[in-house]
This record gives C-alpha cells, sequence and structure tokens, in this order.
DNA sequence: GAGTGGTCTAGACCACCAC
DNA sequence: TGGTGGTCTAGACCACTCA
C-alpha cells in the first residue's frame, strides 16, 4: 500500500527517513540535521499545543485522528505522544483520551515545589500575598527573562505558611508583556497555585524549571518575615522556569525554613 | 502463526496479555496484578543484570538474540530495553550494541553530585580522605539501610577540594556484608569515584537516589574542616543510594559549601 | 457497542560500526 | 559485508471508559 497523499511532512534536510511498505522515496541523503518523523510529529504537536489550539485540561485528538492528519502510522504518532507525556505536556488516559497537562484544576501540590515536612502529610501550605507591583527590570532579571533592562515586570512577594508558620519566602518576577492584566487582586482572589492562574488567565504553560539551590544566612527583612533568627541557615532556591520552546517566563527566588522541612530530590 | 515452542514468561496470574497474530490464548481473565510481556522481559534482563550475567562496561546481547531467548519478538525485547534505557540502567550504541551502564571507567563526574561552579568548568575535584572504618551501626543508620543496629558497617569521611579549597565534607556509611575487603589503602588508591570502585570491586551498582537538602549551620568541627566560621550556612545533603531491587545500599551525609558552588536541580 | 489508548507481532528499510 | 540499534508501517487483539 503505497504512502497515502496528503501534507507530508518534509524534513529540514530533505531527507525522507526510513520509510517502511511503500516504494516511495528513492534515494535522498541525510543531511547534517537529520531527525527521525516521530519528532517532527512531535514537534508540530508542540506547535499545536504552543498555539492554544487545543485548551487545558482536555483533550487532544485521538491517535488515529492526528495519525491521518499529518499522514503517517498510528505507531509514528504514538511514539510522539509517548515523548510527550514523557515530559510531562501531556497526560494519557486509557479509555478516554489524550489530555493537555494541565496543574490548574488538579490541587495537588505546588507544580515544582519539592518541600517535604520531617513528620506528616502537607496539609496544604497557606498562601499569603505580601507584594505585588509593576517594576522595570534590572539587568540581571532582564538577562535571565530574555528581556531588555527596564523592560516592564511583575514582582511578587509572598508567604507560604505550614500549620501557621511561616517557610517560605517567596520573590516573583514575569515579564510584563506576558502578565498584563496581573494585580494584587487577582492573585489574592485566587484559589489554588499560582500556576494554575498563568494556565487559565495568561495561556502562559510552565513545562520545566531549574533550580540553584545554596544555603545562606537570614538577613534582617528575610528573619523578620520567616520569624527566625537573624544569620539563621536557609535554603536559597532560585528557579527559572520555562514554556514550551524552552522560553524563560519565570524567574523566583525562594527563602525555605528547613528546621521542620527538607527539600526533597530523587537522582536517577 | 502460533507462538514458537519456547520458554515462555508466565503472568503471575497465568494472564496471557494481548497477543497479536495467532489465534492462541482464548480467555484468561485478567488477574489483580497483572504486567505486560515487556515489563516481564525486563525483570528478566534486570534478574541477569543483578545476577551479573553481564559484566560491567561491556555488552548484553543483541535484540534479536533476547527475542529468541525469551520467545518473544524483538519490539518487545526494544521496549523492555527503552525502559531499561530510560532508568540508566544500560546504554544503548547504535551500531554497537546495548551495554551494562557503568560509571567506573568513565571520568565524567560524581554520579550523583549536583554541585556546579559558580564561573568555568569544574576542572575536577580533588578527593582526600580523612578516615576509614569499621564500625557497629547505630540505630538510625541500620534503619535506613535495612540492617539490625550493631551490623558491621564502614564509615567513610573524606573531603572534596575545588582549586585546593574544601568544598564538601562527607560522610559515608556501607554495609559490612557487601563491602568487606573495603580499607582505607583500597580507597586511597583508587583513582576515580568510589561509585567506580563499588562497581569494580565489589559488583554493587548504584541505580538511583533519594536526597533530603537542608540549610544547617556550620558547628566547630566541619568548619574547622571547610575553613568556614563557625555557624556559617552549609548545604546538608543527606543521600540514600539503591541497588537493583530498591535495596538501599549507601547512606550519606555531605555539607557543602555553597559560597562559590551551587547544588543545581532540573524540574520536569 | 463504539471509541480510545495499550500491547504484541512481523517485516521492511535506514544509519552506524567494525571487520 | 554483516551485525546492531533506530525508524516506520500495518494489522491484530486487549483493557478501559462511557453512553
Amino acid at each position: 500500500m503505497p504512502p497515502p497523499t496528503n501534507t507530508r511532512v518534509a524534513n529540514s534536510t530533505e531527507a525522507s527517513p526510513g520509510a517502511g511498505s511503500g516504494s516511495s522515496s528513492a534515494a535522498a541523503p541525510v543531511g547534517p540535521s537529520f531527525s527521525p518523523l516521530y519528532r517532527q510529529i512531535k514537534a508540530l504537536i508542540i506547535a499545536s499545543l504552543q498555539a492554544g489550539e487545543w485548551r487545558a485540561g482536555e483533550g487532544i485528538p485521538s491517535e488515529v485522528e492526528l495519525a491521518a492528519r499529518f499522514g503517517v502510522s498510528q505507531g509514528t504518532v504514538r511514539k510522539a505522544i509517548d515523548e510527550l507525556a514523557a515530559e510531562n505536556l501531556v497526560v494519557r488516559r486509557q479509555g478516554k483520551g489524550t489530555f493537555v497537562a494541565t496543574h490548574a484544576e488538579q490541587q495537588q501540590q505546588y507544580r515544582f515545589l519539592r518541600l517535604t515536612p520531617d513528620e506528616g502529610q502537607e496539609p496544604g501550605l497557606g498562601r499569603q500575598l505580601l507584594d505585588c507591583r509593576r517594576q522595570r527590570a534590572p539587568a540581571w532579571i532582564a538577562h535571565q527573562l530574555n528581556m531588555r533592562t527596564g523592560d516592564a515586570m511583575v514582582e511578587v512577594r509572598r508567604l507560604l505558611h505550614s500549620k501557621g508558620k511561616p517557610v517560605v519566602l517567596d520573590d516573583i518576577w514575569l515579564p510584563g508583556r506576558l502578565f498584563g492584566g496581573l494585580t494584587a487582586e487577582r492573585l489574592s482572589q485566587h484559589r489554588g497555585p499560582f500556576y494554575g492562574l498563568f494556565e487559565t488567565e495568561f495561556g502562559v504553560h510552565m513545562i520545566r524549571a531549574q533550580e540553584r539551590i545554596r544555603a545562606v544566612a537570614a538577613d534582617a527583612e528575610s528573619a523578620a518575615l520567616l520569624q527566625v533568627e537573624v544569620g539563621a541557615p536557609l535554603l536559597g532556591v532560585e528557579r527559572l522556569s520555562f514554556t514550551y520552546g524552552d522560553v524563560p517566563v519565570e524567574l523566583r527566588r525562594g527563602l525555605y525554613n528547613t528546621s521542620t522541612h527538607f527539600y526533597r530530590n530523587d537522582l536517577n
């Protein structure tokens, strides 16, 4: 059976990777930057994700449907989606379909927060908004967020409490161009983690993040807010979060009081 | 085509999972603990790995060979190996074969060490062995290493230096039964990371680990060793490492001076 | 019962490597 | 040139979900 006549994916160097059945595609040497069909399909799906073709919580087309759309076999689409699922961009549910990963509805945890109490289960951290203002980005922030110094930026400061005691002091910086109507009221009214709000209100999905962790001594201000002594050791966590396409969209600086909690990490 | 007559994998509940081609396997309801064929294959391969059937650096049988041995299709073996590769138990190399993952020869980094210098590349950390002795395990260590209090245990203390300055102070505890001939001489003579020695000399592979991180203040002893002031903030990293079958085989307590380095973590 | 993802198979061809 | 992993296809059946 010859390959169907349709919109087939073209490789950057006009290569037609090892296709099975048909007698199509004779030679075509492989260029320097070759990527297999399923990766191209994956990139197309990501593009649709990014473009918001399918909204947050609910499903993307079925595998057969996507296979037909892209003119490939279901197996190829499957492998593409496998990778997307492995990267948490998408969630598969047998018998139901494949869904755009969301961190809005699920009241689980704070997406990237790796803090665990020494004893018992975390009953959910309380949030306390301290500040939210629009600023001009200083150089060191602008640089990390792919902005220019002086660009518009939203600055948020908040506390997280566990059993009434402050545990985390967060400073958050966001590009102004992406978070237009973000105000203190908007933030304080919202229930659930910020990342949920970012998805539903601003269409910004946090895909991955990288953190830099140090031990620091509490200064006067943070000591007061976290109710510890000046000079007490705190975990300083600097987090840079990315959306689709490895675009940085959030910078955080957190100070964690690790006297009753610890930062957990699994290494493979 | 009926399935080949051979040593076929049997599921725990006598279930014959969705096989394709043949007209074999009529009903067979699925039991409570069902696992697909490729996972059973994976388990068999892990068993061989654990048994040391194939030694560290070099290859395991080819996919076709394994498929024949287990009486399944190459695709099923492939999927099993895919997972093993994803878990870093095994490394695939196109055109060459699949190899048991090793952390001995590769003089890369320290397997699980997530420490990065603020500037430049790490030129390799210098090691300084401070102590190595056999002890009886106290309760809190025995508990984490699946031992009984008072069991034999090897205790190691060492420093890691960067550019001549101490950065990491590690205390390491190992079950005595697994590390029989481990002595200070053996450790100091060895080149490269401990985990390499553990593999080649004792056949112990570290597969994964979990860390608990806190900010702590330097006490007198660690301050002296790390050349910082008493009370200086340090990163306290407690690491429990596991071999095949989630068996804990090493406990570490590290103190990191994060004034010129940071702990990096990637979140997905 | 229809639809969706999950598993398994068989066979084709490609890219890489070593001899 | 032959072997190994890598990609792609086509088709079968299974398990799960929901109307």
